[in-house]
DNA sequence: GTAATGACCAGGC
DNA sequence: AGCCTGGCCATTA
């Protein structure tokens, strides 16, 4: 199911390529399956909005945490998760992503195995 | 309108 | 393996 998290009735909505945009990614990011993982690179690229991984961890880091986006499923190009490891936020990634069935070793993703580019 | 910031990326050392 | 540098683009002050 899409994402619509974003509720446009209440944001104020800044310009319409980036309300676009941002629902293009967050909608990329709801179609991540469970126990797979993206990288912010092809979120962006998925979404059409090549060169945009910047804003996809702009967009996670404005959306709230109850939000139906499976944030924890994305880690960077790295294979790590973006927070530092005495975060909540890290254990708390990785906890779900090894909960999906996900190998993690060393605080490491391998995304040779579980990088999900699209269909 | 300019400058700084950021849940990033690829390349070079 | 790690660390640094430049580039990327939208948001914010």
């Amino acid at each position: 199911m899409v994402a619509s998290e974003s509720k446009r009735s209440d944001e104020p909505l800044t310009t319409k390529m980036a309300n676009e945009t941002q629902d293009a990614i967050l909608t990329t990011i709801s179609r991540i399956p469970k126990g797979k993982v993206c990288t912010y690179g092809v979120i962006a690229k998925l979404a059409g909005a090549h060169g945009k991984a910047r804003y996809v961890g702009h967009l996670l880091k404005k959306l709230p945490t109850d939000s139906s986006i499976p944030w924890h499923r994305v880690v960077n190009a790295q294979g790590k998760s973006s927070f530092p490891e005495t975060s909540q936020k890290h254990q708390e990634q990785l906890k779900l992503l090894s909960e999906e069935g996900i190998t993690i070793r060393n605080h490491r993703i391998q995304l040779t195995h579980y990088l999900w580019q699209g269909e």
